[in-house]
DNA sequence: CTGTTAGCGCGTTCAT
DNA sequence: ATGAACGCGCTAACAG
């Protein structure tokens, strides 16, 4: 492929006014016309390592996700995308799934490709190591919740708030003996969830003590194995809070398996899903705007690419509940 | 960050028995260990960047996706990512949105940053242009189909024996008015699921023609805005097939707000969806081996990187018909 | 406004 | 087995 001087020569100028022409630095018009010609002639494309080596930058911004089939993180990219677009960034996402070793892995080449940003949803509070992208001054974003080795712009939604209602709504259908089904103790968003359970059992009149919690994975799998071990214990719940989708998907497929179906066992989610209308009944969930996250995070990164030093910002957008059948105690 | 004239300073040794030491050059076992020390001491980590300049090559696999919410893609890319490991490469994923456009955008990233290979579900048969990657080298896999500007290796489903054996079976269990919604007319899976479904209603005793086909966009609401105009028009069909999940969901979805249900409309989709047995009834539907389809997409990725001018192979994996509740025809 | 020059950090000759 | 020197392709600094 054509490099920078074989089209200087072409367009007898020097190499350094070829690269004025590509970034837009002021040429005279004659000039200009003149490379430009010769890059299409030659089919010349700047090479973005050489540049990225030379700029010690580049244009892509990396999205690291701690589970690809969640569909969470695919309405999140979606959003990332659509912002950095319009500044003319590609975004590469990588599959960090859960595991803080290939998480590292996707630093270490973020960090290494001089990435524009980071956009990263941390698979560990503590081992999630981002200073070195923070020492190089690559933005980095984080969404649930700032890792512990950097305070840093931080986009999530109200998990806490959010599960509390749902709960909240468990208990005035009647329900009384709630199990909640939630994610792993290392994720922020699981213990969130997990407290706004908790709260809503406090919180209500007469307060609820010690409901059944189990600790899953956030995946179909976890979900099914969870909610088979509540339904065959000694004191079966009559009603189960779901911290995911993916996991609530698997906690029907296990009543299902048991002739057992909603709202004879109530049960509620967190998130959304395609699919929460079309099983029947219907399944109730907490609305979380992963499509306005996914644009929040790209748009601090944004920001904090012009700015360096801001103070790290939260941004926290809110959830919604919304009840449909799966939760509807009959009377 | 420390680069290599630091640590071979530290180490008292040259930068090029530096250089010998990361690549597993033979070095005397006391240098080596001086090095590796300084190394460590230092947080060195060889820049990437330079190291691509001057290898002209990366450890980075691109994957080229037309739809990241389509789980059909997310459940691809786990298997390229299983298999990519075990090369000690990294994965990155891009969105092209079934945007020529944003797909070219994404293949010049790969080209320029010298990616160890692509593979890419071609967003146009046309218009999908892999000849610069060829010609630099890069091993490039098509998914479906190979791009007309090239013959590439492929890997694909038996989309149209598939949608053959769904169709047949619909046939079979009496339905008479069966419409096709398929995906848009420049994929070519959708094309192929359409040849199946065309062939099984010719192959029947007796022929039949004409069955309505609906061209819709792979996504919930196409298949949604299909259904419910078949639904709709004078001749509403008694069943239909439908040629992936997210449009079989959305088509469903029509069915329920007419307070229609299958199987008195039969519904078989292709492709698989983990609520396919939670709604009720349950979905018949292909399977289609998504997770195999990358792993076999890498591994010729890897095969490639060995020995550059092998003849292009195509690799097709059979998919299988799951027949569930939504396609038996109540006698 | 333009051209010359140096260097981003590494891998790789070519000598030794 | 080792080190010195060069170049991958580009852009920033400087001089004109």
């Amino acid at each position: 492929m054509a490099n920078i001087y074989d089209v200087a020569k072409a367009a007898g100028v020097s190499p350094a006014t070829v690269s004025r022409v590509l970034n837009g630095a002021r040429v005279t018009p004659d000039r200009e016309a003149r490379v430009r010609a010769a890059c299409a002639e030659l089919g010349f494309k700047p090479n973005r390592v050489a540049r990225g080596l030379r700029r010690q930058s580049s244009d892509v911004l990396g999205l690291i996700i701690a589970d690809i089939e969640n569909p969470f993180f695919t309405a999140l990219a979606r959003g990332v995308e659509d912002v950095a677009r319009t500044a003319a960034l590609s975004v590469v996402l990588c599959n960090a799934d859960d595991d803080p070793e290939k998480e590292a892995a996707y630093l270490d080449v973020a960090l290494a490709e001089h990435m524009a940003g980071v956009i990263i949803s941390p698979a560990s509070m503590t081992e999630t190591d981002v200073t070195q992208l923070i020492g190089k001054g690559i933005p980095v974003v984080a969404i649930d919740h700032s890792p512990e080795s950097a305070q840093v712009d931080t986009v999530a939604s109200d998990d806490e708030r959010g599960a509390y209602a749902a709960t909240s709504h468990l208990i005035d259908e009647g329900y009384r003996r709630i199990a909640c089904i939630t994610g792993p103790r290392e994720s922020w968003a699981a213990v969130q969830r997990l407290r706004g359970f908790l709260r809503a059992h406090r919180e209500s009149d007469p307060p609820r003590r010690r409901p059944a919690v189990k600790y899953a994975d956030f995946r179909v799998r976890g979900g099914y194995r969870a909610m088979a071990e509540l339904l065959d214990s000694a004191n079966p719940p009559d009603a189960v809070m779901v911290t995911n989708n993916l996991m609530a998907a698997g906690a029907l497929e296990a009543m299902y398996d048991r002739e057992l179906r909603p709202p004879a066992i109530g049960v509620a989610a967190f998130g959304d899903a395609f699919w929460s209308h079309l099983v029947r009944p219907s399944l109730s969930s907490v609305h979380q705007p992963a499509y306005d996250i996914g644009r929040s995070a790209a748009e601090l990164v944004l920001k904090r690419r012009g700015n360096p030093d801001l103070d790290p910002q939260t941004v926290v957008l809110p959830t919604r509940l919304e009840i449909r059948d799966s939760s509807r105690r009959p009377s």
